[in-house]
DNA sequence: CAACCATGAGGAT
DNA sequence: TCCTCCTGGTTGT
């Protein structure tokens, strides 16, 4: 379930277990080993999330960059014993008795640390990294403001924003009442900055609890996967607000879901 | 079982 | 606009 939540709370996982820590880094599906063999046995200085991606600073100016894409998932075991290794493993992280596999990334290698800065400055500003956090929505806001696109498609552009997906650009856009295809520079300037302090408050949320909870008056519970969205994979079903049926379209080959009465 | 689907994204056409 | 990468969970027969 990787959109920017997931990534930001493994990397917090990794740097509480392994930060500071040399790592055996195998790989036993084989497609990594070269990889692994150059940074194993090296000291992990920290793990640092922007976006969706992540970045493992190895001492030795090495640096793993891993992009999750769809299909990527890791796996936790703490244990005295090695754990099997079931299915593909691309990467298996080890310290001590904490053992992590990583199965199915896009991305999975190992730069000099230079390189890796340059893939993440070229990011957008990334909701769940505070530092500057004015500066950060400012970039956010004139980018939208200036361009032509649909707001649709500027969530989901990692040079714009970074660390949204499918489900939080559906659910940002109905919480702000927004039409998808609206150009960005159709919007107002308060709309943009609203979109951008929501998708603070929610990705919170997404990295407290481990799920995208997008209704407000579920935030503190655990609601099932089927109560938990607006509008995302209810295509046909009544609008939560008004009642009319949730639309669906494909908006460049990813399904975008709207209620066209309550977001206009 | 097989078929289908997915919270992503780069590259060819 | 399409294809491909790649893995696993869900759905259908």
């Amino acid at each position: 379930m990787p959109e920017g939540h997931i990534v930001h709370r493994i990397a917090d996982s990794l740097n509480a277990h392994f930060a500071g820590k040399p790592l055996t880094v195998t790989s036993p599906q084989g497609r990594f080993a070269n990889d692994a063999a150059a940074v194993s046995g090296r000291r992990l200085r920290r793990v640092t999330a922007v976006g969706k991606q992540m970045f493992l600073e190895f001492e030795n100016d090495l640096t793993l960059r891993i992009h999750l894409g769809i299909y990527g998932k890791w796996q936790f075991h703490e244990s005295t014993e090695v754990p099997e290794i079931v299915g593909q493993v691309r990467a298996r992280f080890a310290y001590s008795n904490v053992f992590v596999d990583l199965r199915g990334p896009t991305v999975c290698e190992v730069t000099d640390h230079d390189t890796a800065l340059s893939v993440m400055q070229r990011l957008g500003p990334d909701p769940l990294n505070p530092n500057p956090k004015k500066a950060e929505s400012q970039r956010f806001t004139e980018r939208v403001l200036k361009s032509p696109s649909a707001i649709g498609l500027l969530l989901m552009n990692q040079d714009v924003i970074s660390g949204i997906g499918n489900v939080y650009r559906a659910e940002l856009l109905f919480r702000a009442g927004i039409e998808p295809h609206t150009p960005g520079s159709a919007l107002t300037h308060e709309q943009v900055e609203a979109l951008w302090v929501d998708s603070v408050k929610l990705m919170r949320v997404g990295v407290k609890t481990g799920f995208m909870i997008t209704r407000d008056n579920l935030l503190g519970k655990n609601p099932s996967k089927e109560d938990r969205n607006f509008v995302y994979k209810r295509e046909g079903q009544p609008c939560r607000r008004c009642g009319s049926l949730i639309r669906i379209e494909l908006m460049a080959a990813r399904k975008l879901y709207w209620c066209a009465t309550c977001q206009l």
